[in-house]
DNA sequence: TACTTATATAATTAAATCATTATATACTGA
DNA sequence: TCAGTATATAATGATTTAATTATATAAGTA
């Protein structure tokens, strides 16, 4: 049933931790689908910048998710070579999508492309 | 993938929460394989009754265990029931078997066996 | 270079969490 | 009924968490 060498109870709590808040485990599922930047999930999440900036340092602590820049955007994306990845995943998996989320900002013209 | 239709964001968040706690992981864990009572896991965890039995709480105030008297000790219980049982019991299966403990407390005498 | 936009970090505060101690409740058996 | 054992609840305190505001850093552009 699992891939993975069972995990360690220590990180998997810590995870688990992080997954506890609403905010966190939205962007995680969002995450999975596709890669967002902090002024997209400001508005998503309707919350202060800093805020969001701070849930996103607690996933990249942990390395959950990785970083990168794009021109003057700092873009976030799901790490799947984490030990857990496999595990989360799953669980993921039995959360609604959250399309109208998407569908919402890009009504507003926030969504941001770059390539 | 998922039997379950999808489950509700704000739910799976709190079961997340309390999964975050390393001693309710564990918990879980073992329930998964069996059934014990609170002096167990007095034991098992060393930790004050209290402690353990706020903890149990917290398992049972969301669904996660059932708890039912046998003669003067109460036992806890997976509740296979709830709506993310079938997530709780994938991820758990992540999860290092916790026999050693076990063994530990039979080895000590302090397994009660109520039948 | 200076201004704007995007993001991160620091400081602060309110609320939540977890363990402890003290106490109450409930069952068992003499 | 009383004593002992098992468990729950309440009160308390230390620590952690999550949000805010204020400020710093870094890239893009006129």
């Amino acid at each position: 049933m699992s891939i993975d060498t069972k995990l360690d109870m220590q990180e998997v709590s810590q995870i688990m931790k992080l997954l506890g808040d609403k905010t966190r485990l939205t962007m995680m599922k969002m995450l999975q689908a596709q890669d967002f930047c902090v002024c997209e999930f400001v508005e998503i999440f309707n919350m202060s910048q800093p805020a969001i900036s701070q849930h996103l340092r607690k996933l990249k602590d942990i390395g959950l998710v990785k970083e990168s820049r794009k021109k003057q955007w700092i873009f976030y994306s799901f790490n799947r070579d984490h030990d857990c990845a496999l595990l989360i995943e799953e669980l993921l998996q039995h959360l609604p999508d959250q399309k109208e989320r998407l569908v919402e900002l890009e009504a507003q013209g926030l969504r941001i492309s770059c390539e």
